[in-house]
DNA sequence: AATGAATGAGGTTTCATTCAT
DNA sequence: AATGAATGAAACCTCATTCAT
């Protein structure tokens, strides 16, 4: 990991761990343990860092592959998935990105983006997850769409809020809608 | 409405428009045609002004009722739900609350607390909903608690942050698990 | 005591306890229970409120008399001399006063005199005793004005910056001086 | 001298030729021909700046010595110590932190403590002198603790309020007590 | 690759003061 | 006799930024 890649990381953390307004060039050297000004050699401006950042996220975020082993049981299969949108929302790093876009955006059209592409990206795997289980008569959904709409709420709302426990719910909804 | 008020109102507005990082004295002074130096009249500092509206909206949030007529269809009664929802969620002046508390809900005890309580009230009036349909047959869904936290978390983040059509949603949900 | 005097009286304590730099309308208002603004009925402005600290007292110090019972002995002579100088200064109000001019005697000319006329009545008081007690043989200093310099000096200091206790400086004075 | 040497003493200039209470950033800041936002390069707060002039003057005061050659005459040993003393007190620098805490040794534990620290070295100075003319019988005092607590607190006064001329007091302090 | 020194703009806060009531 | 509401100036402080080294 190189310097620039550090700066960026630690930027996020601040943002994280103390809100978007508290980042200055003054916390992130501090942090960095470095001089304010040699900050400019990293980053043009302020405004620069910030693109940095969101790119920096951005470009992590297009490696994310999702494959599921199909062969598995329902049980398996939920329990894979859950455990890969975890370690995609609760990357250290990440975790940091994702506290960005939630404090952000509703301001930010940048941010609002990256947040949409997330509970996207979360609503398109669980849909196909329920789809092909429901082709294989494992599932009984009424509507695959509107159970897959509630069910990825749900979870990207457990991941991101950690308003609940997503093994839980996905227990009780395995237990309510398997045949 | 008196004068603090409009203040507090203002400032939330801000922060709504804004982002809460942009929320200055000079900033507020200026939307209020007034002096930097009169809002001390009001507020003893910048933290004493967001406390006051945090309290100001706790308080608010007391009044909020919520009754069904349980005489009316299943459509007819979520549409009364969603109606009622909506109206405290894009009620002019609270809809800045909400904007306040998503932005800082990850950095501000308050805040995280504030949009909590928003989302078990949806939460709880969703299950009471869902649970009086089932009894009566008029909704058949295969785990009250695990369709209504579903459900709620859907409708929670349709109305705060706009990323689905509650409606169509609600229509949705409806024609899948009505008998 | 009416109103306006009692407002110069807090003003002194607040100089006395907290500083020149800190006597401002709003912690002078705050200590009197009133507003700001009605500091104006009494007062033209700050200026003239230091003013008026500064003539009260000053009026005040026109009617501290000084006599001294010849008949007694050096001991009570001096004892009652020093009563007299204590009652002085540690005056409940004039205590703040003397504070004030100590504070400001090397920024504000006023203060400055009326620091020295503190300075120079305890000069010519002690001359007096000690060139009474010289006369009547009583005590035996080899230069009355050296002397009662010297006295005065120590005394005053003792009396203002508590640096010195009064009564045993007295004691010693005496049994070195005395015949 | 470097940079913030120089801010604390005109800091200290300022303090001693306008009072305390005029000590603001700005008028240092023109004072040294810089901005504001600078003199917070080198301190972290006005607080942080009026310690770094305690610290600096506090530590300028431990390399003061004092030794006298008692070879010579009684009145060349006074005129040696006074000269000492004027030098320390009238310092171009050193004045400006005596004028410091003069002003604000009621108010501020810390000028109290310098405050008593100068009059404990005069008083402590006298006394070596007076005691050891004494033994060498060239003085004649009645009790040198009294005396050289007189003699102290008046040399301190003309020192520090200019009350009185140092030089003709010791010619008549000399004339008065020597044999 | 990094920094020490500086800055102008703008932030929060306090001040003495005013004025209608 | 007193106050509620407001204000302009100036206080302290922080910000992103620059520039020579």
């Amino acid at each position: 990991m190189d310097r620039k890649e550090e700066i960026i990381i630690r930027a996020a953390e601040i943002i994280r761990d103390e809100g978007y307004d508290r980042l200055t060039l003054s916390s992130l050297a501090a942090k960095m343990n470095m001089q304010k000004a040699s900050l400019y050699y990293y980053f043009d401006s302020k405004d620069d860092l910030m693109d940095s950042i969101y790119t920096y996220f951005e470009e992590d975020c297009l490696h994310l592959g999702f494959s599921v082993d199909f062969s598995l049981s329902p049980e398996e299969i939920f329990s894979t998935a859950l455990s890969h949108w975890k370690s995609i929302f609760s990357d250290r790093k990440r975790s940091c990105f994702i506290s960005l876009i939630e404090q952000r955006k509703e301001i930010d059209e940048r941010a609002f983006d990256d947040a949409n592409a997330f509970y996207l990206m979360i609503q398109s795997q669980s849909e196909a997850v329920i789809s092909i289980l429901g082709e294989r008569h494992l599932l009984d959904v009424p509507s695959v769409k509107t159970v897959s709409t509630m069910f990825s709420n749900t979870i990207y709302n457990a991941l991101v809020n950690e308003s609940l426990d997503a093994e839980v719910f996905i227990r009780d909804f395995l237990s309510a809608f398997s045949l």
